[in-house]
DNA sequence: CATGAATGAGTCTTCATTCAT
DNA sequence: AATGAATGAAGACTCATTCAT
């Protein structure tokens, strides 16, 4: 049972927020088993009985956090308007925001794994965001392919599950393992692999070592 | 509180590798949170009292289980005494063995990233793992830069943590979320892709496209 | 805390005899403890809140809901002016009125009993209710013994309660726990057991088998 | 989940029946609803963990406290070996059983029928139940009737439905009621209404009045 | 060593009731 | 009068862990 902000008052729409706020930070601090009903709540500063106004269990929370989350990674990764011309420059400034958005929600995409694992609705949103990603990837790759820039032999869809992985993982590695680098080396690194992987063929492809 | 093997009595040792066999299912199957004590005694025909003898937590037994898993990982993916001479092949056997490895024990690597979040103990095995691949990895490349057959400009450690976070990021999307590949194309292509990324220079780095 | 009608402006009259019908239909239905006071204001169509105006709990509801069901089944009973002269068929008719008060407020009377267990003030209300009907079905008796129509010897209190509780049993028997007959038959079987046992002399007791 | 006695050992067994045995008395002092599992074990003298070793809810406890409570009433109602030879005084024997059969368990079955209300399973041992004691009713009717002492007219099973209730409810009336006459009197008086009813033709039909 | 009964801390969840708007 | 958000007491149930046999 979710109650939608939508049927409510301001007051009960600001409660519902902070509730999912609370969630949110909760989820990511602890991951999603060590979350308390309780500990939502007292950080929310509401009382428990009132987490039940709007959610059915924790469940229901995480869902909604879930897709909050979810929604923002659509969203962040969208490259902009000013798009550069150069191949490897769009390969960069894509990774860029890859990378950027894998990192500020690793712990819960995580947890969205988690949750998959057991749950059919949480795998469908998971399956989801991947193939979002994916299917960007390889489109990506498709134009290169079609302009003559990138090897076309290669299958989009894999190469793109592959290379976005690399990315995805890097993230987790990155941040919750604490690999050590900054993000600008990270990304060239990132987009020299994947641009030589392809086989992106002007000279734009230039080393991006240590 | 755990009873190590050496200490006990050969029915002491029998009762304890049902255990530890038992758990290991029951965490693959069920996901850490979801075991319970009684689940894993059930499953090893062994009443709850008896679980106590030999480990004093359900933590305890997943220390083991995961210890043991990653003693196999490492067994697992040492390349054997016939290496190729061809530098491609070598990195295509690496990466069949790398694949393996990660896709066989995907599930439970995954809860021990959990488990690493809350547990200090966890997070050095997890972190001790991931460096005797990335180590691996890196000492093949900085092999190959040596020979003057890879980009020599590449820093061997982060390449190979994010080449080798995509292998075992694949294992991942592969298994446990279902896409849809054979063994064999998807060796060749992450193959390709790291080999090519490297920037490895002989003739061997054909296309495995579709 | 019971707010009456008496104090109330019009439009809060209809709020509570909303709250009232809607309670007694979810008695009904469901049964005293499994009526939830939200149950209650749903059907009756207004907030929580809006209940604690008119009642000061779920037991001040009920007892309102009792004492309009004691109060239909005292007139609903009565039987009316044109008496039948033959007294099989003065008994007939009352117990088809008997019959028809008790099968139309069954499951209620259940509920007062269930609730005359742990309440002074429910148990005296059941009380009434029976005495009531006691003491008519007694008088009955009383009036048929003194025209030399009925066995004297009987106590009439006493088979008042027995053949009363008979007939109230029987309602109970039939429509919750549903037995199959008629009321017709019904109605027929119990005035011929009835008139039989307190042995009603003239020749109207007639058979009035399957 | 209900742990059955022949299961466990002996200390188990004798926990079990405290708890069985508590159940009883608390259903029976403060009713189904009103009973809280806590009161069951603190009652019982164990944990209230403990009681969840044996039963998966206090429903599963009061399943098998209703079930004791029917199968003792079959047992306490079968008329012994003596039986009478005298028609009238058969009906007596068996009135004075089946009045302190419902007597004793009272309360418990009125419990049985809120139960029922909400729950198949409870509704077909309460079924059961009536059904046992109607059909001896009515199959000692249909021998009287075969016999020729009883008015063949009468359907037996109806009669029996009928005539049972009214002792069956005047168990109830006179002990969850309060209404006072001593056993003696009540089962005179019973016997004298049933054989009456029936059209019993002995002279042994005697009057049996204050 | 093995057993399994007993324990009780920890959580979730429900729902009657209050109260500011 | 009516609303519905908020409250928290009350209870159910789980499960890791202990311990007497």
């Amino acid at each position: 049972m979710i109650v939608k902000s939508e049927a409510l008052s301001s007051r009960g729409r600001r409660t519902r927020a902070a509730l999912v706020q609370a969630g949110r930070e909760a989820f990511e601090e602890r991951g999603y088993e060590a979350v308390r009903v309780d500990d939502v709540c007292a950080r929310a500063g509401v009382s428990h009985g009132t987490f039940y106004t709007y959610f059915g269990s924790r469940e229901d929370l995480f869902r909604e956090v879930a897709a909050a989350v979810v929604g923002e990674m659509f969203t962040a990764s969208v490259v902009g308007p000013t798009v550069p011309d150069d191949p490897y420059a769009r390969i960069e400034a894509a990774n860029l925001l890859y990378l950027r958005a894998w990192a500020a929600n690793s712990r819960l995409v995580r947890m969205l794994e988690q949750a998959a694992t057991g749950d059919e609705s949480f795998r469908g949103l998971l399956l989801e965001l991947r193939e979002v990603f994916v299917r960007r990837g390889a489109e990506g790759l498709r134009r290169l392919q079609e302009q003559g820039l990138a090897d076309p032999s290669l299958d989009p869809r894999l190469t793109a599950v592959m290379l976005g992985g690399m990315v995805e993982h890097f993230a987790h590695v990155w941040l919750d393992l604490g690999e050590r680098t900054d993000e600008r080396t990270a990304v060239a690194m990132l987009s020299t692999l994947w641009a030589r992987a392809i086989g992106l063929t002007p000279a734009s492809t230039k080393g991006a070592g240590s």
